[in-house]
DNA sequence: AGACTGCGGAGCCAGGAACC
DNA sequence: GGTTCCTGGCTCCGCAGTCT
């Protein structure tokens, strides 16, 4: 069983991009978030992605948007094959060409994480992710700055049709809705004492099923889920705050110091406190 | 105050079978 | 397809103690 939870400070770089494909059936090993904006554009084949607390079918010409921090985790689908383009970028990498109201990361704060492009769109869309590859392979003079302008042109494109890619209906199973309303649940309440017997007669069903169908459904474990809330927001306590490990601890729904310590650990791979005396705080 | 370890009970996970 | 029940194995998590 993968009980790897990730909080990921990837990228040396400013901006990544990247184009894989999966014969089999692939399912990302690792629950994490990250301190990047990601943009994810399936070529070929259907995914499940789960982000925050609901679960999205993605299907071929989709793009998904990543706000920085946004849990998530892309799964199989009826052990289909898929092609993706994945592209992470840091808000320096564009911070030239943003105005005073970043209008152009508005995207990835809307509740619709998925959107659906018709086959004109998927065109333009492609073709700018081609030219972003090319640049990125080739590597010529200059390739940093038409990568911005290329990105820039696709994040315009986004915010600009956003308004009609918001009133996209997409379907989600009764099943996968109610996983969703449990992940909200939690969102919501990770800072009591929770157990999966308490959540499962909330929802009116049994926690063994609960169980099973919130890991089948998420990929997450019910704990993995909860303490993945849990330790995002104990960094941003840490880091916002002066309040004592203990207080955080205590704060985020931990009971016991040392279990919060352990947790916090094996997903930052630091103790709270090297956490904090980080450079940057 | 916080980090770390060992221990043990509680609770979770996951597989199988069965029902509706 | 969705759900419940049962169960063995395993992990989680709090406590106690020690160290820095």
């Amino acid at each position: 069983m993968d009980r790897e939870l990730k909080v990921y400070n990837i990228l040396e770089q400013p901006f990544y991009i990247t184009r894989q494909k999966h014969d089999t059936t692939f399912n990302m090993p690792v629950c994490h978030y990250h301190n990047v904006y990601e943009i994810y554009y399936l070529l070929e084949g259907r995914r499940n992605y789960f982000i925050q607390n609901k679960i999205y079918p993605v299907v071929k010409g989709d793009i998904v948007l990543i706000n920085i921090n946004d849990i998530h985790k892309t799964m199989d689908f009826n052990n289909s094959a898929h092609e993706r383009i994945l592209i992470n970028f840091k808000k320096d990498f564009i911070a030239p060409l943003l105005d005073d109201n970043n209008c152009l990361l508005d995207c990835f704060l809307s509740e619709n994480k998925v959107i659906h492009l018709n086959v004109s769109e998927q065109s333009f869309v492609q073709s700018i992710l081609m030219k972003m590859l090319e640049e990125d392979r080739k590597k010529q003079k200059g390739y940093r700055t038409y990568e911005k302008i290329l990105l820039t042109e696709l994040l315009l494109f986004i915010n600009r049709n956003m308004e009609k890619f918001n009133e996209q209906k997409r379907y989600s199973s009764s099943i996968q809705n109610k996983m969703s309303e449990v992940a909200l649940y939690l969102m919501e309440n990770y800072m009591k004492k929770i157990s999966l017997k308490q959540v499962a007669e909330e929802f009116f069903i049994t926690p063994s099923h609960l169980s099973r169908t919130f890991k089948k459904t998420t990929g997450f474990t019910f704990v993995e889920y909860l303490n993945s809330i849990r330790i995002k927001e104990a960094r941003k306590l840490l880091k916002e705050t002066g309040k004592s490990v203990m207080e955080i601890a205590e704060l985020t729904g931990f009971e016991s110091q040392t279990h919060f310590g352990r947790v916090f650990k094996q997903m930052t791979g630091m103790s709270p406190l090297q956490y904090r005396k980080q450079p940057g705080f």
